[in-house]
DNA sequence: GAAGACTCCGAAATCGGTTTTGGAAACCGA
DNA sequence: TCGGTTTCCAAAACCGATTTCGGAGTCTTC
C-alpha cells in the first residue's frame, strides 16, 4: 500500500541547530541602553516615552529584527489572541463545500486584528463539549465559534453556563443571551413557497430534514407560512424527511413520487437533497424544471454546472466568516450581546430547475404508473 | 440586506465577571502542602516524588479541576505545541472538497499527542510566506504542514533556509531535505493511459494542468511514459492544457473535439476538469463512457453520483493529514527528514464513464462536423 | 558508627514579556 | 529660591509553569 523512499537528506535535527535563539526584548533593551520595560512601553504605544527614546528603540527593532513572543506576553496579558473552532464532523460524509472560503473569511478578519485561529474537529456533540473544554481548561483561545448550530445545544448551554465567550453561526433555543450570525431561513423558504405558488404550483412538497437543527425548523415554518399566506394546506403527504445527503433525497423522491398525486414543485432543504431528488426524477423520465419544478439551499458552485442548472439559495461563507471573527472580537472586548446579532437575507439563485407546471398532479401520476409498474 | 435583532441578553461582560480566575499551581501545591515545583514533578511523571506525594498531589489536582496553563508552560519549555498549516485560496473558485476531512485527519492525529492545529489562509505564494514568517517570529508554532506544494516552492526555499521543521504534502525539488507525504501521481497516470490503452483505445488525450504544480508535471510524465511503453506517440495536438475548473476542462474539450482525428479516451488530470469535459462531450450529441472514455483524477465523492458516474482515482484525505501530522511530530523530535518520507498509491475507482472505444476518431469527426457546421 | 549513596522534595532561578512603583531631572509659578 | 508638577525612564514585581540546585533524611556498607 504505502512504501518509503531514501534520499540524501539534511536532517531536522541538524535544521534545529542551525536555528539560533530570537532575539528578545532584553537584546533590544541592552542594543539600546534603556531598560525592558521601556522597549515595552515604545512597542505598546505608551506616552510617556520621549520621542528621541521611541525612535532610539524602534530603529534598533528593526535592526535586530526582533519580534515579542506572543507566548510570553500571552502569559502575563492573561489572553492568547486565538480564537478556537470546533468543526463538527459529519457524521458519513458529505463534507463543507463552503469551509474553505468560511475559514478565510475568519482569518482574514482575524488577522485584521492580530489574532489566529485554533481548529480542530469533533465528530458528536458531546466530542465537541469536550473539546471546547479542553481547550478552555488550558487556555489556548479566548473564545469560540460554533458552527451547525442545534436549537438545544450543548456547547451553548456549556459555554453560557461557564461564562465563556463565543458566537454561533446560526441561532439557538438561548439566542437572547449570546451573539449570533444567522441567515435568515424562515424568510427563505417562505420567499421559495411564494415563488412556485406564484409560477401556478399547487401540490408542493417540501423534503426536510430532522427538525431538531434550527435551521432546518426555520425552514419548514417559512416554508409552511408561505402556503398558508396563499390560502395552501400544509399537507403531511406532501412532507418527507430525509438525511441531509443525496441518498436522502433519492429516498425522499421516491416516496413523494409514489403518491396518488404526486407534487409538482418540490422544495429541498439543501443542495444534496436537491440533487438526489433531481436524479430520481430524471430516472423516471421525468425533465426537471419542466415536469417538476425543483429547488435546493445552498447554492453550491456545482450546482451551477447541472443539468438543468439548480434554482437555489446563495449563501455567503466569506461573509459569515469574516462578520463571525468581528462579532467574537467585540464581544471579548465586553460589548453586549443583543448589540451583536446580525440576521442576513439569503438570495435566490434563479436557474433552470423551476417554471410553470407543464403537467397536472395527475397526468405526471399517469405517467409515472408505467414506471413503478415495471420497476 | 442585513437588519439587525434586539434581544434580552446577558452581555458578554458579566460572563466575564462571573469567570473567577482559574487555579494554578500555586493553588495546588499551597492545598496539599509541598512547593510547585513537586506538583510539576507529579504532573510530569518524574520518578523522584514517593508513591505517598504523588497521590496527594494526584488527588488535589482532581479537586481543584487543575489544568496547567498552557500559555506558561510553553514559554519555559520553548514550544508551543501547535502546528501551522496555511491554507492557499485558490484564485477563483473550487474549494477544497477534502479540507474538511484532510484537517479531520490531522486534528485526530495532533489530539493524540496533545497538540493543536493553528489555521490561517493566503491567496498567494507570497502571502503564504509572509504568514509563515508571521507565525514563526512570534513563535505562535512549532512547525508547518504545506499543502498543494509547488516544484519550487517559495516556501519550501524560506523554511529550509530558516531551518524551521515542516512537511509537505507533495514533493518538490528539494525532496531529499524535508519530509513529504505524497500520492505517486506517476504511477496514477500511467496505470491510466496503460488502462485505456488495454480497452483498446489508441487515440488519447490528456488534459493537463499548469506543469509548474508538482503534481502537474509527476502527472503528465506518468502519462507518457505509459503511452511509449504501449508503443504510442506522445502527440502534441492530443494534449491540451486547462485551468484546475471546469470551464478549463470545457474549453479543453472543446479543443480536442475540433481536431480532425478527435480523441476517443480523455484522462483529465482533475474531476473538475472532467466535468467540464463530460458537459462538453454530452452537449454535441455523444455519451460519455461510450463514444468517449473520460476519467477524472480526485474521486471527488460528488462524481460518484454523475451520468454516468466518473471513474476516477480515490485519495484518502484522512489518512493523509494524520500522516503528515504524524511526520511532523517525529521531524520535530529530532527524526531526520530521509526517514519521513511517504509515497501512497492512488486507488483507481472504476465506474461508468469508460469502456472501449464504440467509434473510430473518423466517425466522431462525422458526427461532430455536423455539430460545428450548425454552431 | 561514620562515610557514602540514595530518596525525596523545598527554594529559587528561569522563560520573555507587561505593568507597577518610584525616583531623578527638568520645568514652572510665586 | 523653593515647593510642586511633569516628564521620562530604571528597577523590580509579576504572570504560571519547568527545571536546576542542593539539602535533609534514610539506607547501606564496611
Amino acid at each position: 500500500m504505502t512504501k518509503y523512499l531514501g534520499g540524501n537528506s539534511v536532517s531536522i535535527t541538524d535544521q534545529n541547530v542551525q536555528q539560533r535563539k530570537s532575539v528578545t526584548i532584553g537584546d533590544v533593551a541592552r542594543h539600546v541602553g534603556v531598560a525592558k520595560g521601556t522597549v515595552s512601553r515604545v512597542l505598546n504605544n505608551y506616552t510617556d516615552i520621549s520621542k528621541n527614546t521611541r525612535e532610539r528603540v524602534l530603529k534598533a527593532v528593526e535592526e535586530l529584527g526582533y519580534r515579542p513572543s506572543s507566548t510570553a506576553r500571552n502569559l502575563k496579558r492573561g489572553r492568547v489572541d486565538t480564537f478556537g473552532i470546533v468543526l463538527p464532523l459529519m457524521p458519513g460524509k458529505g463534507a463543507d463545500p463552503f469551509l474553505a472560503e468560511f475559514l478565510d473569511g475568519m482569518t482574514r478578519a482575524l488577522n485584521a486584528v492580530d489574532k489566529d485561529l485554533l481548529v480542530t474537529t469533533a465528530s458528536s456533540m458531546d466530542d465537541a463539549v469536550l473539546a471546547i473544554r479542553r481547550l478552555i481548561s488550558s487556555q489556548k483561545v479566548d473564545g469560540f465559534v460554533l458552527t451547525r448550530t442545534a436549537t438545544n445545544d450543548p456547547r451553548v448551554d456549556y459555554l453560557l453556563d461557564r461564562g465563556f465567550p463565543f458566537v454561533s453561526h446560526g441561532r439557538t433555543a438561548r439566542e437572547s443571551e449570546h451573539p449570533w450570525f444567522d441567515i435568515d431561513n424562515h424568510a427563505a423558504f417562505y420567499a421559495a413557497a411564494q415563488k412556485v405558488i406564484a409560477q401556478g404550483h399547487r401540490r408542493i412538497s417540501l423534503v426536510m430534514s430532522n427538525p431538531q437543527m434550527n435551521f432546518s425548523r426555520l425552514r419548514i415554518e417559512g416554508f409552511q407560512q408561505g402556503l398558508e399566506d396563499a390560502g395552501l394546506a400544509f399537507e403531511d403527504q406532501l412532507i418527507a424527511e430525509a438525511t441531509l445527503d443525496e441518498p436522502g433525497g433519492e429516498q425522499a423522491a421516491l416516496q413523494l413520487l409514489r403518491q396518488n398525486r404526486p407534487p409538482t414543485a418540490i422544495i429541498c432543504m439543501t443542495d444534496a437533497i436537491a440533487i438526489g431528488v433531481t436524479k430520481i426524477i430524471r430516472r423516471h423520465g421525468l425533465t426537471v424544471g419542466e415536469d417538476i419544478t425543483v429547488i435546493g439551499y445552498d447554492g453550491l458552485p456545482v450546482c451551477e454546472h447541472f443539468d438543468p442548472p439548480l434554482t437555489s439559495f446563495a449563501q455567503e461563507p466569506v461573509l459569515a466568516g469574516s462578520t463571525l471573527a468581528e462579532l467574537l472580537t467585540k464581544a471579548i472586548s465586553g460589548q453586549p450581546a443583543r448589540e451583536l446579532q446580525i440576521l442576513a437575507e439569503a438570495k435566490l439563485i434563479q436557474r433552470g430547475s423551476d417554471g410553470p407546471p407543464r403537467k397536472t398532479p395527475e397526468e405526471l401520476k399517469a405517467h409515472l404508473s408505467t414506471y413503478f409498474a415495471t420497476a
